[in-house]
DNA sequence: TGATTTAACTTCCATAGGGTAGTTTACAGT
DNA sequence: ACTGTAAACTACCCTATGGAAGTTAAATCA
């Protein structure tokens, strides 16, 4: 519980209190003492948090502060507001789960070794699942990559894209200059990039991907699948990465951490 | 101030304007207006955005106005602001990619005849595995369930669970209720859950499991794990939720689709 | 008693103005 | 030509106040 220190009894009840000198601002630490009452059970799931007045002269900041820090739990699935009746704590549930792809942080971190292995460039002529994914005419010449990713020396990733062949932009030569497995995952290479569409689902390796990632007959795989989009929402690049499970295992939590420490909306 | 209404043509080109009579909040629409300039081009990914005094009186709107659009967005991962610095337009990259289990909504709409299947239930003694994960000493008698989840009649999940045989908390009696899907997916039931850890990975389906969701071998499963905590942070009950790949596929985006409309933080 | 209005409570929104602390640029002095 | 300093610009914080719009409960009227 938060340190009555000094030997000073508090009047009330042992208060909460905000540190007006602490480097952490007020709205933080208001979301993070809420938090930390939420997680002890003095509010339990479902229950009635105290109105935003209340919290005003029971911590003594402003009301916008005060909003903030509610905003920022609400955006953190802490808590629910409804308006006109009150804020209340969320239950937890398995439906609030997310999995960050950036999680994967074991490939991207600097202490890993990545190395990329170009196995195979050529142009080849679309067919039709690639017209249709490129939205373009079946027979139109595309480039066609394939790529090794290995992260200490280990084939992990098999990666296959087709990209658009428009000369106006060199995106080939930058494509297979890309040496580092963070570059592959930044779609292609440069910040012509509009948006894009991602899918991941479980696949039967075939023959060959098992054989490229060194790996037995009946293991289970993951695809990642993802379509890259222009700023004329046309399609730039279509393509997906293949592993093995245990090299793509998503996990998360809900209903948060023990002692977490809240940070800004944009503090990921 | 801003009320150049009416038929009045602003001396500036075609500006971007903040309806003040809209019922959407200024500060959502201040959002939505430099995203869409975002996604037009106007500012590309990695250029500076305005600073925040020029947006300041640029749309007549207040700084406090002016932040928060800018935090809404920075949370959304579409720009990122350096102290000191300036506000920038993030690019679009893989990583940032999330894949939330609650768009698995075909499962949940109401439209969706589901219903819930009790195969088996029965008192087992914890084998070292279920021990370790419940943390619970080998031998203790927990309580095994296994059901099948029906979506329109065919059965689509296989979920096995292991649960704390806690007399104190008839817990076995509510689940042993629960007859729909989305009661399943929120945990034990009822409310007394801190927070979960979810897992989510491929897996080769099992005779059982095939069998059951009426697969062909050489189906591509997935397996969702999950262990729920209680207050006391020790385990409540540790399950899997298995199905054919079909019906777990995963979608998302990165960069945000074409005309999506920004709304609130806390609506997701 | 039953329906309607009122008042009190709630979450929300926006403002104007006061600061703090990083970053960069220009300008003085040596 | 370099260095140090000041000024200007940046994101970022907090406050105090006024108001809008939902919800609920009490008070009023028929």
């Amino acid at each position: 519980m938060a340190e009555i220190k000094g030997g000073r009894a508090a009047a009330h009840p042992p208060r909460y209190q905000i540190d007006r000198q602490s480097d952490q601002p007020v709205y933080a630490q208001l979301a993070d003492l809420l938090h930390q009452q939420i997680l002890k059970g003095v509010f339990d799931p479902g229950e009635k948090l105290p109105s935003e007045a209340r919290l005003v002269d029971e911590y003594g900041v402003s009301p916008m502060t005060v909003r903030r820090a509610i905003n920022l739990l609400a955006a953190q699935d802490v808590i629910t507001t409804i308006r006109g009746k009150g804020t209340f704590v969320k239950p937890v549930t398995i439906e609030d789960a997310a999995f960050y792809l950036r999680d994967l942080g074991e490939f991207f971190s600097d202490s890993r070794d990545t190395t990329v292995k170009v196995v195979g460039a050529s142009f080849v002529l679309a067919d039709e699942r690639i017209a249709r994914k490129l939205k373009i005419q079946p027979g139109t010449k595309v480039i066609s990559i394939q790529r090794l990713l290995f992260v200490d020396e280990e084939p992990v990733f098999y990666h296959r894209g087709y990209l658009i062949n428009d000369p106006a932009r060199p995106v080939v030569e930058a494509e297979l200059e890309v040496t580092e497995l963070r570059g592959v995952f930044q779609g292609s290479g440069n910040q012509l990039i509009k948006s894009g569409e991602i899918n991941l689902e479980a696949t039967i390796l075939d023959d060959e991907e098992i054989d490229l990632l060194q790996l037995h007959q009946q293991t289970p795989g993951m695809m990642l699948e993802h379509i890259f989009y222009d700023f004329n929402d046309q399609p730039l690049s279509w393509g997906w990465f293949v592993c093995s499970s245990d090299r793509l295992r998503l996990q998360t939590r809900v209903g948060l951490e023990p002692s977490n420490g809240i940070r800004d909306e944009r503090t990921r």
